[in-house]
RNA sequence: CAGGCUGACCGGGCGAUCGCGGUCUUGCGCUUUUCGCGAGAUCGAGGAAAGUCCGCACUCCAAAGAGCACGGCGUCGGGGAAACCCCGGGGCGGAGCAAUCUGCCGGAGCAGGGCCACAGAAACAAACAGCCCCAUCCGCAAGGGUGAGGUGAUGGUGAAACGGUGGUGUAAGAGACCACCGGCAUCCGCAGCAAUGCGGGUGGCCAGGCAACCCCCGCCGGGAGCAAGGUCAAGCAGGGACGAAACCGUCCGAGGACGGGAGGAGGCUGCUCGCCCCCUUACGUGCACUCUCCCUCGGGAGAGAGCCAGUCCCGGGUAGGCCGCUAGAGAGGCGCGGAGACGCGCUUCCCAGAAAGAUGAUCGCCCAGGCAGACGCAGGGAUGGAGUCCUUCGGGAUGUAAACCUGCAUCCAGAUCUGCCGGACAGAAUGUGGCUUACAGGUCAGUCUGAAGA
RNA sequence: GGUCCCGUGGUGUAGUGGCUUAACAUGCGGCCCUGUCAAGGCCGAGACCGCGGGUUCGAAUCCCGUCGGGACCG
């Protein structure tokens, strides 16, 4: 996932955490906030609870490989972050997706909610 | 062949598609750098990158000072920039049949303190029982009581009791003395660079253990850490000078400079000395106004309501951007020296530099490995199977898979084939030397033990 | 990057060289009490002190290493 699509900054990912809305699944957690950017940025998260630096790392390698293919989909400005459960660690790509777009679902961020 | 031990090493490979970070080149947005979006080339985690247990480089703290405290280390020689590091020795132990592995290492003799439960007379300089002698009392006597003294052999405890055996000696005894042995210290000789070992002489039998208790001796350590530190833009906090006149002295260009005193903050990330640097000496015993009182007319006391404005200059820290930031006690190869750690020489190479933090995902083939299933092996063997070759198309040559025969094995193992499973521990964050810990499976060399065969 | 603390029955703590194969509370099991339950009384089980070495005559305690958990500072 290009960096442009990325929350980089610490006050970013504070005010997401702060103010967004929720959204739980056994894997991973959503908070998703509006912003006046025209695009998506996606942070990923991960905390020392999943594992090692490894597990940590992969978590985030798989999120962000499942929330590129699902960014066409998704409604456009919002900031959106994305923090790894400890059964991610265990998990498949196809997993995380279908996990993900479940979350998005919910959240009502997806552009075509009844394809998937 | 099986199981070990030691040392060294590997840590899945190849291809396709999608995707990420750095550097260089290049195209476009856009006008140069910058920035954004593309394209191409190239590079892109480890043996432990980990734990952060020891070092070092580097940076800042004024210079990086002294003493104390505190902490660490402590056999010998060598290596190394250094290290709670490495190599090779020594001494005293421990584990194993063995190869081999492993723990400890200054001082408890004259620096001193402390502790050694229970038991025991006594836990380090003491005397309970006992033994002996003398005095005295009782008794015919044997013997017993009391008191003064000698002794430390005997006892039993304990983890540990002040050498052992034999003799001389004595009232009884005792290293009090003698011989031998053990141990300690010291001297000499030999071997060794040394620790130390071996042999001989001398000494006095004094001298229990614990310094992973305090401590003593020797050596080492200033502190903090890349969020070090530097720098950029924008602000803000804050500070300074003048205003402004009041500690003392000196100087002159007359308002400042320098020096000293006093007080305070900070620094040497414990303390003290010493030193450095800064501030104050104007929120007060102040300034100036009004009123009242006193007076030696200089001033003093009390009360009231006020003043400390303004101007100019300097200017952070954190967050953000950039630098620090990867060429180095560097890696590979070859040769030489050395027992080894390691060193030297030549040569080749450039080998991650991210910043919510880059190496992955999917598929195919292979390579190790594991599990399950199938299959007896070798030789001979045809009115001659499949295939191949020749052919005049009639056939011929070659050819052992099978049945069958012989031998050997026997439901075990090995080899082969098929299917399934399947790749450990773990991710750079300034670099680097060690130590420690985690780790599927495998390779090579040496070596030990056991079994079988020759 | 740096610093510190704690691991002891199921749970929470004490014990910091020996008289302690470890004490207290609560929980657990059995019995008594009661018509029954609770409370109460009596009895009992439950730990080789996180793990591995070492020092010592003797270690939960001292030293070293290691594993796990927690806290703090920048």
């Amino acid at each position: 996932m290009k960096r442009r699509f990325r929350l980089t900054r610490s006050t970013d990912f504070k005010r997401v955490r702060r103010y967004g809305k929720s959204y739980a699944h056994p894997l991973v957690v959503l908070y998703a906030l509006k912003s006046d950017r025209p695009g998506v940025r996606v942070g990923v998260s991960a905390g020392v609870r999943v594992g090692g630096a490894v597990e940590r790392n992969r978590t985030k390698r798989l999120l962000r490989e499942a929330m590129k293919t699902l960014l066409p989909e998704t409604v456009p400005g919002s900031d959106l972050m994305l923090i790894a459960r400890p059964p991610l660690a265990e998990a498949g790509l196809e997993e995380t997706r279908q996990a993900l777009s479940g979350l998005l679902q919910r959240a009502g961020l997806l552009v075509h909610p009844h394809d998937s």
